[in-house]
DNA sequence: AAGATCATTTATTGATCACAATATGAGATC
DNA sequence: GATCTCATATTGTGATCAATAAATGATCTT
């Protein structure tokens, strides 16, 4: 039935189904959660074919993806024609947190409105599980559970508007957030989901709203305090080479 | 040294440039300001090959847009693979102009705090070729004017972060916008933009924020109010083919 | 005559190709 | 020894191709 191609002996080939038709979601999705989680810095530039022989296909997914990831603001495309992660100046990082306060901010006073014994269980664990990454200091985790607690949360608020907006922001700040987390003095704590739990288990949307805004400022503050110290340059994985809980 | 492949003789092939590097960016721009202007209407599918050979391209220019359009949630992806216009139900479109309100209250409060005498002089000119549109019932225009002042006003707030968020925005009701305007019932007025003018004469940011609030919210309820009939199925321009002053 | 099945057509997707522009490096010159 | 220049290599862009999958239409059956 299927016949390939005669190609030579293609034996050593990879003989997998290359499971057609969604290999840029794979890559989409790897590359979401590399720029939220670290796994890129500010400032290193996107090698399409570079990029494409880590993913192991052809540059087509891989444009589709960067396409995309520039459209949505957290890659930005140099005058070659190449992208880059973008370099975040204090005056953007405030106003990125500034909007960040607002749309999370309305994202959590919807989410306490819908609040269910099932999400308060979950964020309980994924807030265990950052507590331990904290103590572990281990930083890919740590910003992996971070946000997967943010993001629990607003997907309670089952908006199909806001969430995209809000991922929109955090593929923006999250190469940034890895930088700063590498910096000594950068304080690494986790209270205000304590506070977040526990406005949500009681169903007090102004008290969540009021959590999530500190935490945010909070981070915020802390992120502009190392603003000045934008020299960090350390040699990185160039490729996709991340090993958080993916 | 650069050597044609054999190819016969290719005489007759387009001698003239292509108009090479930057294809992907016309096609981008002029489907960005189609889908707020209402070129395209709701459950649209965006064909390709169709839209290709409107622009006189090969598919992959368009190919490139319309992946940035659905990572900016103006377009969605049907399970086939095509693209098309969004169909807004009433709590999605409530949704987006919730949201229209904080992100588009906050860009007018930046912008009051930053008004210059150019600034009120190219919207009070906009606002009268709005006027003009109105009076002429040219939706075209009334929604290309509508558009050009409310982001003048956003624009002033120079912020990098808000503008393209509310772009997304826009770009998503857009289509919707247009429906809605070809209802007779519907009411077509500008008075909010002349309190939001005066208020930014007056540096007054409180007052403005409310006026675009207050626009934002009537649109919404108008738009609402028609929802219901959904119905509206009208033979269209399938192409590129606008014609509003571009 | 209406509905279901199957073949045809058309669609996107991933890969490959060719070209132009940029970035990189070596070499020569001052 | 530093700098300018030019050749090389690498990159993105647009076009084309092969293959899969969905949508469409016609034909057959009930």
């Amino acid at each position: 039935m299927r016949i390939d191609k005669v190609e030579g002996a293609n034996g050593d080939k990879d003989a997998v189904k290359p499971a057609r038709g969604h290999v840029h979601e794979h890559v989409l999705s790897y590359m979401r959660r590399g720029l939220m989680v670290g796994a890129f810095l500010p400032g290193q530039v996107m090698s399409l074919r570079k990029l494409a022989a880590g993913f192991g296909t052809s540059p087509m997914p891989v444009r589709e993806v960067l396409s995309r990831l520039v459209a949505a603001n957290a890659l930005e495309e140099t005058k070659g024609g190449s992208v880059r992660v973008p370099r975040l100046g204090p005056e953007k990082l405030s106003d990125l947190f500034a909007v960040r306060e607002m749309l999370e901010g309305m994202a959590t006073e919807l989410a306490a409105k819908k609040v269910t014994p099932a999400l308060i269980s979950q964020l309980t664990s994924l807030n265990k599980q950052l507590l331990v990454a904290i103590e572990k200091r281990d930083i890919l985790n740590c910003l992996s559970y971070n946000q997967k607690f943010h993001f629990t949360v607003y997907e309670a608020a089952d908006s199909e508007v806001l969430m995209p907006l809000i991922e929109s922001l955090w593929l923006q700040f999250g190469p940034t957030m890895y930088m700063s987390l590498l910096i000594p003095s950068m304080p690494w704590n986790a209270s205000d989901h304590e506070d977040i739990l526990a406005a949500l288990k009681d169903g007090n949307a102004t008290a969540a709203k009021k959590g999530i805004v500190h935490d945010i400022r909070t981070t915020c503050k802390a992120l502009l305090s190392v603003a000045g110290s934008q020299g960090i340059e350390l040699p990185f994985a160039q490729g996709p080479e991340l090993q958080f809980d993916y």
